[in-house]
DNA sequence: CCTGTAAACGAAAAATAATTTCAATTAGCA
DNA sequence: TGCTAATTGAAATTATTTTTCGTTTACAGG
């Protein structure tokens, strides 16, 4: 997602375009799969409690989308539907596009189960870690 | 995995069976997808240190497997492969067994990189929350 | 059976992570 | 330009997980 769509989502929704919500917006588009301490990083002029905060509201809002992957959340910018490969060894994380998930499948896995997303991660080593 | 399977495991890679282990696996048998508070609350006579260094231990022997959604670790008896169907409304897990990878089709993935396992979660909104 | 010993345990403290509170600040509308 | 509800952040609180280290124990070997 561009920044400037982001920023018509978060104004269109009627929040306010703060510099702190632009800096964490910035810190998440720098780089993909970032831990808070990363993003922290990145934005060191803003507070830990908006950083929290923002990254909630910009997952409510679908601009950004958080992964769990044990030891801690990671945030990414909503992009195209994506899945993650993640190496055990060196912790490295990729994606991928090919979506093994047929849509017209979905019905069948749970009864009255009404599928609203999902998530697949590929876990094993990596090219470089072999 | 039946307990008398898994406490072969345990033995059979050269660990001490103690009470604190079996207390610990008959908790995590005792029901699917808990979190540590439930499972401690199974297991009130075990040090909260033990019950997190069993459960790594045993995710490593291929014992427990670890399921992580945001809000804190979960914990499941390795069985069958399966997935997740997790409802965003009121939190429940369900499992299906439906698994919608084609191993075939996984060298695709990523170039180089070797396939361990994976995971899927499917999040949407459970038949009774409709 | 004992016994010795490495493995395992757990209380307490420390490190980490996330949330709540509330007074001060500010974006954006009128 | 001024008003006001929304937003911010320091500090305190709560929750979670890990480290430390002295004590206990499972179990292999005698």
């Amino acid at each position: 997602m561009r920044l400037e769509t982001a920023i018509g989502r978060i104004r269109g929704s009627g929040y306010k375009v703060t510099p702190q919500r632009l800096a964490v917006l910035e810190a998440v588009a720098a780089d993909q799969h970032q831990s808070m301490g990363e993003l922290r990083r990145r934005c060191p002029g803003v507070g830990v409690v908006t950083v929290y905060r923002t990254l909630d509201l910009f997952s409510e809002l679908g601009v950004v989308r958080r992964i769990d992957l044990g030891e801690g959340a990671r945030y990414e910018m909503a992009e195209d539907h994506h899945h993650h490969l993640i190496c055990e060894d060196c912790g490295k994380v990729d994606e991928f596009e090919l979506c093994p998930l047929d849509p017209e499948q979905m019905p069948q896995v749970g009864a009255g189960f009404e599928v609203r997303s999902h998530s697949l991660e590929v876990y094993g080593k990596c090219a470089e870690c072999r």
